[in-house]
DNA sequence: GATTTAAATGATAATGATTATCAATATGAA
DNA sequence: TTCATATTGATAATCATTATCATTTAAATC
């Protein structure tokens, strides 16, 4: 895994760095989670020895570091700040449904996505970001709520 | 028009006001385009009488409560501000491929958008939001850029 | 039409996620 | 080890959006 960071950032001529180790740590650990910056700083400073925190703007370069040479996906919430999961080898491909009151997420049947995104770009010629397509959009449970308030 | 605003407005035991009659008439007159918050408020401006001027907090608060009653579709963009568009009667059911980037709007075949709808429906209880489904990704020409970058 | 009351407005301060700045530090090539 | 420059950390700045609050107004009732 830091194997793949030294390769992927020895590509775009930027340097290994303890920070950039240790956030892509933290990020393995809680794969399958969608992480906000902050939660990975939190997470970053109650792992560190005293006296050695990462800064929190590091955490948002990095993440977007990550993002770009498509280390992690990104997740925009509405209002929420936005979420970061660590794309892994063995599942690269993968579709969200992103609740936008809630932030929480549930993944769909990758068949059924792939085959709506070629229909798209062959229609249309828009790609849908990476190899993510993110719906957006309101879970059973939040949709509920928003009845009862109207 | 400014029957449905009335209309829609009883209902949630809301008033008619002047502000809210001149933000529809601007909707209205920028039907089809996608308007940031922003550029209601100056269109707003530029159509007042001097020292008449709404406020940007009421243009603010009048966007939310047309996306709550259903008079305006919201689309959120990744960084840039939120943009909103009067929904017509004419034309109900409208999903949209949204730029991330610039912000661009492509509309897609309803019945394909519809069709994967229901999948979704069927197989995770998930709705996307209201009558309206929007996916976000690069358009082609931000695609290019992007890859440039890179 | 006058009275009344909660809703709405406008001006502005506050919020909060993200980005920019910049001096200090550390990486990795030579 | 040296050196150029990428990176970091601390913090200020940004900027869309929300909250605050005193003032105004819609519309129901008299």
């Amino acid at each position: 895994m830091l194997n793949q960071l030294n390769i992927l950032l020895r590509e775009e001529n930027l340097r290994v760095t303890p920070q950039r180790e240790a956030i892509l740590k933290v990020l393995y650990d809680c794969r399958g989670h969608h992480l906000e910056t902050e939660n990975i700083y939190e997470l970053l400073a109650a792992r560190s020895e005293k006296g050695k925190k990462i800064g929190l703007a590091t955490v948002y370069r990095t993440m977007e570091l990550f993002e770009k040479i498509g280390l992690v996906s990104r997740l925009s919430m509405e209002n929420l700040p936005a979420r970061y999961e660590l794309i892994l080898q063995t599942k690269l491909i993968h579709h969200h449904l992103i609740c936008l009151k809630c932030g929480c997420v549930q993944e769909i049947d990758d068949k059924l996505a792939e085959d709506f995104k070629n229909r798209i770009i062959d229609q249309t010629g828009f790609e849908v970001k990476d190899k993510s397509m993110k719906i957006y959009g309101y879970c059973s449970r939040c949709r509920e709520q928003v009845k009862n308030k109207r």
